[in-house]
DNA sequence: CAGCGTATTCAACGGTTGTTGAATTTGCAA
DNA sequence: TTGCAAATTCAACAACCGTTGAATACGCTG
């Protein structure tokens, strides 16, 4: 069920991370967590307090790594780029390729966590709560990028064409094979490279529809 | 609380949409729901049966009058275009307007009912469970439309733009605030017009990009 | 092997959950 | 008013929840 030999402690962020992203925060228990983990009960509470803290410990282990690996690849791509900065394209790129990269891992974990970070997005409880704290910095070092791309863009079409762009991440991010259904097995969901093949020219030609000079809405 | 003059079992499902859109399912108590319509524990039981068929039963009292209301947006403008069919623009437009217009009614039941289309179809559980059964032939009568506006698309492009069309929706829909907090209140998640008014030729691009006559990926 | 701190399990607690059957109230027809 | 069915409440059930303190096992240093 739950690779034996790793450290317990691990275990069981990997069981929470992987039920907590398929079912939220209330539709887990701390006793399925620790069956999965073939560990028992207490221990979770030994280890990380309260559920939330251990909630809170899931996110915290792989945060890190995820926003130095894109910030890293952003800073890449401006300095490749030089004087006139990196294109709308790379910029999204750079912004989303990490996301593709880590899913495509063996550790099956950051799918869970990715799909995880979907669950909060999209909650307008965990939200709030969780979201600002854990992205906010990047998110705005990427806003600031994708401003000095498109000279014209208003502070406020930004925005919302951030927010775009987000929410197709994240239901991508969020692996309900929905596309799978709906195409009849046309398009697979666990198919990343297609998703972000298709994601990152469909966006850019947004940002740059609602972004550019003058544009009526 | 609750209008103390609707009839209860109405007031049952109103309670029932608004915490189950902002917790979702596991993360309601019947007991939070009865106190909230004013109501007690045992009546949810003798309207709905078992917790799972109230949560249904949330969705089914909308779902006809949304369903329909979208179709009718499509036949319209199919009506109205004549021989060549409708613009991509006009499509989008018939897909999206007739949310944003029951977002806007003074009847706040509807903004918590979306709340939850965007938790389950978010939702890697409840999504396969409950999406195709409630959109499905609607959604596929928009893909056939989009079909025939642009004429040399691959199948599976479509699909794939739709599924960054119904992200970028979706998490309007949630109604996370997000955007507030992330543009310092320059933008605001409770203005749906301007949500719209960005996302629909922000998706008509991108849409017309991955979707034009043979675009290289 | 002794000793000791850490890791892990055991057993139990008070509280809450969904659900139910019986009792009570309500609304309306005869 | 009586009677009866639908609507609503009451009281309680077994099951499960998160959490805790004490007990046990483990792993290392001396």
């Amino acid at each position: 069920m739950e690779d034996q030999t790793r450290p317990r402690r691990e275990r069981i962020l990997d069981a929470a991370e992987e039920l907590f992203a398929l079912h939220g925060y209330d539709g887990v228990t701390l006793r399925q967590i620790a069956r999965r983990a073939g560990v028992d009960v207490a221990l979770a509470n030994y280890h990380f307090g309260r559920k939330l803290d251990l909630f809170q410990a899931v996110f915290e282990r792989r945060a890190a790594f995820l926003n130095n690996a894109r910030r890293e690849a952003l800073h890449r791509c401006q300095g490749e780029a030089g004087e006139t900065g990196p294109t709308l394209e790379q910029i999204i790129e750079a912004f989303l390729r990490p996301l593709e990269l880590a899913q495509e891992t063996g550790d099956t974990g950051w799918r869970h966590y990715l799909a995880l970070i979907a669950y909060i997005n999209n909650s307008p409880y965990w939200g709030p709560k969780m979201m600002s704290h854990l992205f906010d910095a990047l998110v705005q070092e990427f806003i600031e990028a994708l401003g000095k791309a498109l000279p014209d863009a208003r502070r406020e079409d930004l925005y919302w064409c951030y927010q775009n762009l987000s929410g197709a991440l994240t239901l991508t991010l969020a692996q309900t094979r929905r596309i799978d259904n709906l195409s009849g097995g046309l398009c697979r969901s666990a198919d990343l490279q297609a998703a972000y093949d298709h994601m990152i020219p469909f966006v850019a030609a947004g940002f740059r529809k609602v972004c550019s000079s003058r544009a009526e809405l």
